[in-house]
DNA sequence: AAAAATCTTGTACAACTGTTCAATAACCGG
DNA sequence: CCGGTTATTGAACAGTTGTACAAGATTTTT
């Protein structure tokens, strides 16, 4: 019933020998769900796949993160900093205001996925959080409680401070919006068939074209009365 | 290896008479693997959840559609007559020219999928593509590229007719960003609780926005000389 | 009514699934 | 070097999976 969590790691006296004297196949086994899960799908991943990717014998992967579901909910659970300094990074950007708000906003939206997405050791996670947790699965629901949710609220209250006459509905129906095009840009793998090769799917000037289309969708999308002074 | 493909119906005397007779246990099979596929994907369901959603015996879906992929793929091809729709619904909004060309484009788009989604026969469906055809499985991708490639050239080629200073690269993009949109917005079950409760999943009032949204950011992510003229 | 085609069903199987466990090895502070 | 903790491993378990098959029931055609 008890599996050991996190055992190791706290009684090594010295953690940075560690990759000289023993691989950490703790974080092998992480990594290797990780990358499984993004690309095919939690259900479609067998255990014995992810031991193999990772290189260890089957019985390990359980040793360490117990059950197949709280080894999914752990990857979520190692990647949680990131989340932090997104809410910070948009605290930045509502804290120093101006006339500009609405696309620093969308910029603190934006811009942290596509450098995760972009990066080797976060392409697969950005992966998974646009594939996997669209259904209603039990563990799609706590990671979207426990992780998601409170940024989601604090990039709709953001919504609301930079354009006031917007209500709670109108931003969440904005948030949901631009997060349907982030993620989709995260996970489609047509757009270099489609594009007839001319695009690549992680071409940079992609970049400011989806900051432009959401922070023009958010403005077209909500009754803005004056959004630029124009008198 | 070789199963009954459509074996019956071509047989009887009286299709309508069918449900009175015997019930039509083929689509039966299809509407619940719709349903369970859609809600907790094509690897989570297995074939006797299937057979017990249809209330046929487990062998009866293995005699209709053969093996499981067979199944998922009969899906896509029995709305595939929707496609066909939402082609020709394009190309009367395109002929139809104008000065407001993007936002019929806009309206072709995303109309059809929102009402098929508020549908009771296509909600399941709707969800389905949503959901499960972002992975690059075997499945998926034949499914897009039979299905959903031509549609999506076809809205591409249509953007570059109304933003004629738009590439081929930028229409793709922006199609992506588009289709992103509205995918999200139809497998999305957070926005009640992100509102607050204002909204709710199938709430009409947010189409409008939809499509305003879509076509702001279009406006907004192309370079666009001059949309409408301002002299 | 006989024959042929189609539909229905219980059952079986081999392969695979997640999970557990006892035994062994490696490492640690003392 | 020694007890105790942690790591590692092969093997096995019970349950589930997709798929196939033969036998029977029903319908359609001849």
């Amino acid at each position: 019933m008890d599996t050991p969590l996190r055992p190791a790691k706290v009684s090594r006296t010295l953690l940075d020998r560690e990759s000289d004297i023993r691989p950490d196949r703790r974080q092998a086994i992480l990594l290797a769900a990780e990358k499984l899960f993004a690309q095919s799908g939690y259900h479609a991943v067998t255990i014995r796949q992810i031991a193999i990717e990772a290189e260890v014998p089957l019985a390990l992967v359980g040793y360490y993160y117990g059950q197949k579901h709280a080894l999914f909910e752990a990857i979520f659970e190692h990647w949680s900093p990131t989340i932090d300094e997104r809410l910070t990074g948009l605290q930045s950007a509502v804290d120093a205001d101006g006339p500009e708000l609405l696309r620093h906003i969308v910029e603190a939206f934006v811009q942290p996925v596509l450098r995760m997405r972009a990066s080797a050791e976060g392409e697969f996670y950005a992966l998974l959080v646009a594939r996997e947790l669209s259904y209603a699965s039990p563990e799609a629901d706590r990671v979207l409680r426990r992780h998601f949710d409170p940024m989601a609220h604090a990039y709709i209250d953001a919504l609301q401070v930079a354009l006031p006459h917007a209500s709670v509905g109108d931003a969440a129906w904005a948030y949901q919006f631009a997060l349907g095009a982030l993620l989709h840009h995260m996970s489609d793998q047509r757009v270099a068939r489609l594009s007839h090769g001319v695009n690549t799917p992680n071409d940079v000037t992609s970049h400011p074209m989806l900051v432009r289309f959401i922070e023009g969708g958010i403005r077209a999308a909500l009754p803005a009365p004056a959004p630029q002074a124009n008198p």
